[in-house]
DNA sequence: TATTGTTATACTCTATAACTATA
DNA sequence: TATAGTTATAGAGTATAACAATA
């Protein structure tokens, strides 16, 4: 096996979608349930980055501007989302998360991890090293262009 | 870093989505363009089995019978799939790609490659070759359930 | 009678356009 | 005048219900 970047690729494009089934299939198990998927990836978002103005986030979600209004309309209403305007420039709003939202996010997150570290407990403990500096080398790699 | 089954989940949950949103956004890019993420999503998954029933490729995606039907149609107008209806079975309908939907799949699924690729270019070899086994054991773990 | 798929209808999500308020 | 966000309206996409055809 030559390990090319391109023959990487390929397993690469093989095996990240299958992976993200699992997480998204387990997120949807417990998800606060009658949340949509663009509802909760905001609520990720959020989380990561609390006080972020409405326009940021539905840059970041790939929604409209009225969209992502109405979105967070919902999550307000569900009392997962507090949004208040900004004391600098009162035309802009801030989004945070409630105790409520994170708790969920947590639960959400915790979830998935258990459901991934159970899936990975047949592997013997070099696989998993190895395995852990794979996914550190990709993050690393496809983390900077987020800015 | 101790490797347990939990590290490794939680940089696998904070890694995979990354990466996938990458894969997407390359998509988007070329996607035929006009079509929706769960119509290209039945593209790929028609193009792994062809022939598929209405109601099978409607499982796989998470659509009802009903929007997978009227989603089918779009494809069917584009030309990108056939639909005949099977010998055996004459209530069944058999899907595969046509010519034109083959090449759209196969085109995106090459620029996909190419992105990751010219990603991982910086790697040295050995780091390859570990994300190579890595992802091969991750693929192998997260493949079974999907009969 | 059960199963595969389609048609009819209603609802939700998202977008474009018009508007309000602040800078 | 430009920018952040909301409200109003319209167009996709999806679901549930009712139906047609085959097994």
């Amino acid at each position: 096996m030559p390990a090319t970047p391109e023959t990487c690729a390929r397993e690469i494009l093989e095996t990240v979608p299958l992976v993200m089934a699992a997480i998204r299939c387990e997120m949807r198990r417990i998800r606060g349930s009658d949340l949509t998927i663009p509802q909760f990836r905001t609520l990720l978002y959020i989380g990561r980055k609390p006080e972020s103005s409405l326009s940021r986030v539905a840059d970041h979600i790939g929604l409209t501007l009225p969209s992502m209004s109405k979105l967070v309309d919902g999550l307000v209403d569900r009392a997962l989302v507090r949004r208040v305007e900004s004391r600098d420039d009162r035309r802009r709003v801030a989004l945070s998360l409630t105790r409520e939202g994170a708790d969920l996010v947590g639960r959400v997150r915790a979830a998935g991890r258990r459901s991934i570290a159970r899936r990975l407990s047949p592997l013997p403990q070099e696989a998993r090293g190895e395995m852990l500096r794979a996914m550190q080398a990709l993050r690393g790699l496809f983390e900077e262009d987020r800015a």
